[in-house]
DNA sequence: ATCGTTCATCGCAAATATACGATGAATAAG
DNA sequence: CTTATTCATCGTATATTTGCGATGAACGAT
């Protein structure tokens, strides 16, 4: 019953969402805040500024990984993070080019200007 | 055991990732196209452009009202929905100071210039 | 007042996401 | 080889999201 439909939508659609996706949790959007600030970090540096247990942020950073917002490179019994920032370049530019189709100014209004 | 730590992180994280949230599916992203385009719509004819049944487009249009990302105002037994340009710019600009704030190139690379 | 249209909401089922303890793999150090 | 460290993954519990049928509220038309 509750099957979901995802998949019948446009490519585009179904892109820009998955990122969206992966930016809709604050601690995923502070964990780039902190690779942002600190050029490269261990996986331990990042437990201990957020209110998070170990596997609960490996999880977070898995799925950022998997959006290609970071990258990670197993360096012995460390994993070392940091921010892609080529890939992040590509990805801003396409909600760049969303919020611009969508919000092309014009008599747009219900009906009554609300509000 | 699952208890949601949202509320821990900062109030910035937490709204943008409220937006972010609700432009994780594809089918709110549709919507906001359809309305783009066409101004000026009610529910009914955007239920006909989705594979959707009408109670769920109902609840996809309710959140996007819920982040002020559409405008919906009851005309009679019809609600005519629109998109609020006003408070799309706003959370773009939000969106784009993040970016910006994320993606300061630098040194960045985990060590080996990765790929 | 009755009927048809349009849509929001309720209540439920299924799918996902979130969170964490426990475990184990990988390596560095001894 | 043993131990300690670092982290990914598994299993599980709970919370949230997604989707829809059913219902009812709000109107316009008759």
């Amino acid at each position: 019953m509750a099957e979901h439909k995802k998949h019948l939508f446009d490519k585009d659609e179904i892109d820009i969402a998955e990122v969206a996706k992966a930016l809709s949790h604050p601690a995923r959007l502070k964990i780039l805040r902190i690779l942002s600030q600190m050029n490269v970090c261990m996986c331990g540096e990042i437990v201990d500024l957020l209110p998070l247990a170990q596997a609960t942020v490996s999880q977070h950073l898995k799925e950022l990984k998997r959006v290609n917002l970071i990258q990670g490179e197993i360096e012995g019994p460390k994993t070392c993070y940091c921010i892609d920032t080529g890939s992040i370049q590509k990805i801003f530019e396409k909600f760049q080019n969303y919020f611009n189709e969508i919000n092309r100014e014009s008599n747009r209004s219900c009906k009554t200007k609300k509000k």
